[in-house]
RNA sequence: GCGGGGGUAGCCAAGCAUGGCCAAAGGCGCAGGACUUAAGAUCCUGUCACGUAGGUGUCCGAGGGUUCAAAUCCCUUCCCCCGCACCA
C-alpha cells in the first residue's frame, strides 16, 4: 500500500480530469439539466481561503448533481467593474512599496508586475491566477468554455441591452444624489474593509438638519440632528474666540464655521465667502429661531467645534444634557457675564419643556444631569450617555407638549421628519450631510460628502417590482432558513439605486449618457443568464458587433421574428436559434451562493433584475448563502492580510483535506475561525480512510452473521446523506460519509466480519459518496478497483431488501450488552473472569407483547396476565410496573418492536464478548437457571438479560 | 434607531423546527495504555459528580411556567455578535 500523498495524486487528477474534459457541459435534452453558480469574485487582488470556503461548497453540490444525474452547468466568470483593480494597477504605476510587496508576497514576478500596471492587463493577470492557482488546483469542477468577465466588450453589450430594458420598463430614473467622495480622487466607499481609505472606514454619513435664524439680514445657521426639539430653544452657543465665515449660498447669506464653508462647497452649487465675523461680536444680540420666530440670545460657550455642524449650536437645555449644564455654568460665571455684560439678560434664559416620556417626565436633561451626578460640562463620556439615554427614550415613548403648536400630542418619531419637512418647505431650514468622524483617503485628502447632481437611479422602490420580487422570493428555495424568512423584507427595505458613476472606473459605458459609467452593483446581478452567451463568443460563433438589442431580445426573451434578426444582426438563423434553445435549456437558474456580505448588497437586485427584465420561467429557482472563514481577530481579508496565497495552503494541507474542512468544521451558516490545528487533523482523517479503504479491499472472506448488519446500517446512512443533500446540509453530509460511515465499518471488522464482496460494495459506495467533498483522493483509491473517472457515474441506489431493521436492532442489542457488562466490570470489584448472561425467560416476552398491544389498560391487565401466565403473582405484578415505568419515561424501545431471539444472538457473538473481555462467557436460554450463584437471572427482561459476573 | 443572529460541558461546536433511548454527536485539549522508535504518527480507553452490579444525582446564560416528560414549547430577564446601501 502507498501512502497518502495528497500533492502528486492531486495534480495528476486534476490532469486527468482536464484531458478527458469532465466538467465539461453541453445541452442534453434527454437529461434534467441543473444551472448553479457562485458570486463572481471581484478582481481586486489576490484571493484568500475564505473565498475558497464558498467555491467549495458549489462544487459538493455540483457535484453531487451531476452524481445524481443531472446534466450540470457549472460556470464562472470575473468582475472587474469598479475601481478596485483599476486603483491596484494605478498603485504599482506609482510604485507604492507596500503593493510591490504584496504582489511580490503572492507570486508575482517582476514582469508580471510590470505588466499589470495597465488596469487591463491586470484583469488578464488575475484572471489567470484565479482561474489556474484557484479554481482549477482546488479541482473546482468549472466549465471554463463559458468564461467570461465584465469588463469584455461583449459582456458591455450585454448590460447595455439590460439598461435598455430597464428604461423600458421605466425603472431607471435621475436625482441628486449625495455621496461620499474624496475631494482629490472622486467617490470613494466609507466601509471599514475599503482599501482605498487611511483612516475613518466606520464613519457614517449623517443627515443634519441646518437651521436658519435670521439676524440682521442675514442667516445664523446651526445644525442638529433634532429638529423636533425647536420648540425647546432658548438660545444659540457661539465660540467668542472663532472667526466664522459669512458665505452666500442661494442667495442668502449664512453665518457658519470656515470648516462647514469648506463642507458645503461640495453640497451646494456656488458657496461663495464674502465676508467674516468674529464670534464674539455676536455674543449678547439676538437672533430670531425658525418655526417658534422668538428672538433667542446668543450666548458664548466654549465647548462648540467648528468642525461639527456649523460651529454654532442652537441651545434646548429642557433636553440637551449638553445646553442644559454649559447654561448652569454660565449663569454662575460671573467674570464672563460682566464681560458680556448678559448678566440681566440671561435672567430670562430657562429651559422650556417641550417633550414629555415615559421615563423621564419633562425636562429630562436637568434629571438625568442629576441622576448621573455629572458635575462638568467637560464629562463628555457621561454626557454623551445621558444625551443618548434621553433621546432613546424620548424618540420611542415621547409625546410633543401642548406648546408645540399643531404637533402637539404627536409623537415625537412622527414629529421629527415632519417638523424638518415643514421647515425644509418654509425656507426655515435646510439638509447638510456630513460625516460622523473625519476620513481621509488615501492619497491623504479628506473624504466629504458631496452631491452629485443628476444621478442615475435603478429604481427598486418600484411597487410592483418589489411586490412581484417578494412573492417569487416566497416560492425560492433559500438557504439558510434565516435568509429565506428575510429575503422578502429585504427586498421591501430595498431602495433606488445609483447605477452609475463618473470618473476612472472601469465597466460599461452608460448607453443614454457615455460620461457615466455603470457601477459594480448594477453590471453583476444579471450574468448568470449571459455565461450561455458567451460560450458561443468564446467558441467564435458570434461577434460583438453582432450583438445587438435585437439579437439579445431574441435570445432572452424570444421576441421578434427570426428572419429579422438575422437580417439585423448579421448571424445566421441557426446561430441564433442555437443560442436561445441553449439559453432555454439551461435556464432557469436553479442555485445562486454567495457569502452572507451578498445578503443585502448581491442576492435582492440579482433577483429583482431577472423579475424585471426576463420572462416569468426565467426566474432564480434558489439562492444559497455562506457564512465567512475568520481569523483569530475577525474577518480574513484582502485588505488585512493574514492568510496565505491559496496555492501555498493547496500544498501544505492538501486539496481534500481544505474542502472536507470546508464542509465538515462548521455549518456553512456559521463564521467558522480558522485553525491549523483542526485543519491537519482532517488530513489525519483522509489518511485513516485511506487505510480503512485499503483494508477492505484485501479482505476477501466468507459471509458473516453482521453482514445483514452492515449492509443495512451503510444503505440506512446512504439515505440519510441523500436527504442532507437534497436540504443542501453539506456539513450533515459529510459527517454521515466521513465519520458514521467508517465506524460502522469499524464495528464490522471487531464484530468478525470479512465478507469480501460485501466489503467492496461498500468502499465503493462510500468513495463515491465521497466524491463531491474529495474528489481527489477518491479517484486514486478507485483505481484499487480499476475504477476511472468515478467522479463520472453515478450514485449506489438503495436495494429493495438491503435495509433491515431488524439486522440493524440485533446488533444494537449486542452493543448495548457490551455496555452494561463494561459498566458492570467498572464498577464492581470481581475478577470478571466468567460472565454470565441469562435471557429473560419466555413469560416476560408474552407479557411484553401483551403490554404493548394494550398500551392503555395499564395495571388492569394484572388479572388477565396472572390467570395466563406460569410465574408468580407477585413477579409479575413487579414487572409489568417496571415496563410501564420505562415505557412513560423512554418510550417503546425500538428493540422492543421487532421479534430477536436473543438466545441465538448472545450464543452467536460469545466470542465477541470472550475477544473483549477476555473472559470465559456462558449464555443461558430462555428458562434455563442451572447455575444462578448471584440470583441475577430473575433480574433479566426481555432485550436487557441479566449478567453475573464472577 | 431599523433589521437579523446567538448564549450548550476546559475550549470549539451539533442538537432546538416535529418535547421522550440527551449526561447531551463530533473535534480540540488533557490523562492513561498499546505499538514502535519515529511520525505534525497510528490505535484503543477515560474525561459532570457520586457509586464494591448495569444505578443515582446535578446539568444546556439566569428566573419562572406548561407537561407524565423540557437543552428543545411559553413568559420574564441579563449578556454577546452581525448588516444598514453605492462597498465587491
Amino acid at each position: 500500500m502507498k501512502d497518502y500523498d495528497p500533492v502528486e495524486i492531486e495534480k495528476k487528477w486534476q490532469e486527468r480530469w482536464e484531458e478527458e474534459g469532465v466538467d465539461r457541459a453541453e445541452v442534453d435534452e434527454s437529461r434534467e439539466p441543473f444551472y448553479l453558480i457562485f458570486a463572481y469574485p471581484g478582481v481586486s487582488g489576490f484571493l484568500h481561503l475564505g473565498h475558497m470556503r464558498c467555491y467549495s461548497y458549489t462544487d459538493i453540490i455540483a457535484r453531487y448533481k451531476r452524481m445524481e444525474g443531472y446534466n450540470v452547468l457549472f460556470p464562472t466568470g470575473t468582475h472587474p467593474t469598479g475601481n478596485q483593480a483599476y486603483s491596484l494597477s494605478k498603485h504599482l504605476q506609482e510604485g507604492v512599496p507596500e503593493k510591490i510587496d504584496y504582489m511580490k508576497r503572492n507570486g508575482a514576478t517582476e514582469e508580471d508586475i510590470e505588466r499589470v500596471k495597465d488596469p487591463m492587463e491586470l484583469v488578464t493577470y488575475f484572471n489567470e491566477v484565479y482561474i489556474d492557482k484557484y479554481w482549477k488546483k482546488f479541482g473546482i469542477s468549472i466549465d471554463f468554455d463559458y468564461f467570461t468577465y465584465s469588463t469584455r466588450e461583449d459582456y458591455k453589450q450585454f448590460i447595455k441591452w439590460q439598461f435598455r430594458k430597464l428604461k423600458e420598463r421605466g425603472l431607471l430614473t435621475q436625482k441628486d444624489y449625495f455621496g461620499t467622495e474624496c475631494i482629490e480622487c472622486g467617490p470613494v466607499a466609507v466601509d471599514p474593509s475599503e482599501t482605498d481609505l487611511s483612516k475613518g472606514g466606520t464613519a457614517e454619513k449623517q443627515e443634519y438638519t441646518l437651521l436658519k435664524f435670521e439676524y440682521n439680514g442675514r442667516y445664523i445657521t446651526a445644525a442638529t440632528l433634532r429638529p423636533e426639539t425647536v420648540f425647546g430653544q432658548t438660545n444659540l452657543w457661539v465660540d467668542p474666540e472663532e472667526e466664522y465665515l459669512v458665505a452666500e449660498v442661494q442667495g442668502e447669506e449664512w453665518i457658519l464655521s470656515k470648516e462647514a464653508v469648506d463642507k458645503l462647497k461640495y453640497q451646494k452649487d456656488n458657496v461663495k465667502v464674502v465676508d467674516s465675523i468674529k464670534g464674539e461680536e455676536m455674543i449678547g444680540n439676538y437672533a430670531t429661531a425658525p418655526v417658534i420666530h422668538r428672538d433667542i440670545i446668543i450666548l458664548p460657550a466654549s465647548f462648540t467645534d467648528p468642525n461639527v455642524g456649523t460651529g454654532i449650536v442652537t441651545s434646548v437645555p429642557s433636553d440637551a444634557p449638553y445646553d442644559w449644564i454649559a447654561l448652569r455654568d454660565l449663569k454662575k460665571n460671573h467674570e464672563l457675564l460682566k464681560k458680556y455684560t448678559l448678566k440681566d439678560k440671561i435672567k430670562e434664559v430657562a429651559p422650556i419643556p417641550i417633550i414629555e416620556s415615559k421615563d423621564w417626565g419633562i425636562n429630562p436633561a436637568e434629571k438625568i444631569i442629576h441622576e448621573m451626578d455629572i458635575v462638568s460640562q467637560d464629562d463628555n463620556e457621561k454626557l454623551e450617555e445621558a444625551t443618548q439615554r434621553i433621546y432613546k427614550s424620548g424618540f420611542h415613548t415621547g409625546k410633543m407638549l401642548d406648546i408645540c403648536e399643531k404637533y402637539s400630542g404627536m409623537r415625537v418619531q412622527e414629529t421629527k421628519e415632519l417638523v424638518k419637512q415643514d421647515m425644509i418647505e418654509e425656507g426655515e431650514a435646510d439638509v447638510m450631510y456630513d460625516l460622523s468622524e473625519e476620513v481621509i483617503c488615501r492619497c491623504g485628502a479628506k473624504v466629504v460628502v458631496g452631491k452629485i447632481p443628476d444621478q442615475w437611479f435603478i429604481r427598486y422602490s418600484d411597487v410592483e417590482l418589489s411586490e412581484e420580487s417578494k412573492r417569487h422570493a416566497e416560492n425560492m428555495d433559500v438557504k439558510p432558513q434565516s435568509y429565506a424568512d428575510n429575503l422578502s423584507d429585504t427586498i421591501e427595505w430595498f431602495q433606488d439605486r445609483s447605477c452609475a458613476r463618473r470618473g476612472n472606473w472601469m465597466g460599461t459605458e452608460f448607453p443614454f449618457d457615455e460620461e457615466w459609467v455603470i457601477e459594480a452593483i448594477a453590471d453583476s446581478t444579471l450574468y448568470p443568464a449571459y455565461y450561455i452567451v458567451a460560450k458561443h463568443y468564446n467558441e467564435g460563433n458570434i461577434k460583438v458587433e453582432n450583438m445587438n438589442e435585437k439579437f439579445f431580445d431574441f435570445v432572452y426573451l424570444g421576441r421578434g421574428k427570426i428572419a429579422e434578426v438575422s437580417e439585423d444582426t448579421g448571424l445566421h438563423k441557426e446561430t441564433i436559434e442555437q443560442v436561445r434553445s441553449d439559453f432555454t435549456y439551461w435556464y432557469p437558474l436553479n442555485l445562486n451562493l454567495g457569502g452572507k456580505e451578498h445578503m443585502t448588497v448581491h442576492f435582492p437586485p440579482f433577483l429583482m433584475n431577472h423579475v424585471a427584465i426576463l420572462n416569468k420561467e426565467d426566474r432564480p429557482l434558489g439562492i444559497f448563502v455562506n457564512w465567512w472563514l475568520v481569523g483569530k481577530s475577525g474577518k480574513i481579508s484582502k485588505s488585512k492580510g493574514g492568510a496565505e496565497p491559496i496555492p501555498n495552503a493547496a500544498e501544505k494541507y492538501g486539496v481534500d483535506t481544505l474542502r472536507l474542512f470546508y464542509a465538515h468544521s462548521a455549518s456553512p451558516f456559521v463564521d467558522k475561525e480558522w485553525s491549523e490545528d483542526e485543519v491537519f487533523n482532517y488530513r489525519k482523517k483522509l489518511n485513516s480512510i485511506w487505510n480503512k479503504v485499503h483494508r477492505m479491499k484485501k479482505i476477501d472472506g466468507e459471509e458473516t452473521s453482521v453482514d445483514d448488519y452492515l449492509r443495512s446500517r451503510f444503505y440506512s446512512l446512504l439515505k440519510e446523506v441523500k436527504e442532507h443533500m437534497d436540504d443542501h446540509e453539506l456539513r450533515k453530509a459529510a459527517s454521515v460519509i466521513y465519520y458514521h460511515i467508517p465506524s460502522e465499518v469499524d464495528w464490522y471488522f471487531k464484530r468478525g466480519g470479512t465478507n469480501g464482496e460485501l466489503l467492496n460494495e461498500v468502499a465503493v459506495g462510500l468513495l463515491k459518496l465521497m466524491v463531491p467533498f474529495t474528489p481527489h483522493i477518491v479517484e486514486e483509491l478507485s483505481e484499487l478497483w480499476g475504477l476511472e473517472f468515478i467522479v463520472n457515474t453515478r450514485l449506489p441506489e438503495i436495494p429493495e431488501d438491503a435495509i433491515s431493521t431488524k439486522a440493524e436492532l440485533e446488533e444494537e442489542y449486542i452493543k448495548e450488552v457490551k455496555a452494561d457488562i463494561k459498566q458492570i466490570l467498572e464498577v464492581a470489584e470481581v475478577d470478571g473472569e466468567h460472565i454470565h448472561l441469562y435471557v429473560s425467560p419466555g413469560w416476560k416476552e408474552r407479557a411484553l407483547t401483551k403490554i404493548l398491544e394494550n398500551p392503555d389498560k395499564g395495571m388492569g391487565l394484572m388479572g388477565e396476565l396472572t390467570r395466563e401466565l406460569d410465574a408468580p403473582p407477585k413477579e409479575i405484578s413487579r414487572y409489568v410496573q417496571q415496563i410501564f415505568k420505562t415505557l412513560r419515561e423512554k418510550g417503546a424501545k425500538g428493540s422492543w418492536s421487532v421479534e430477536l431471539d436473543e438466545y441465538d444472538i448472545l450464543e452467536m457473538s460469545r466470542e465477541f464478548f470472550e475477544e473483549e473481555f477476555t473472559a470465559k462467557v456462558k449464555v443461558y436460554g430462555p428458562d434455563d437457571v442451572s447455575y444462578d450463584p448471584g440470583s441475577k437471572a430473575s433480574q433479566a427482561i426481555p432485550r436487557k438479560p441479566a449478567i453475573y459476573v464472577e
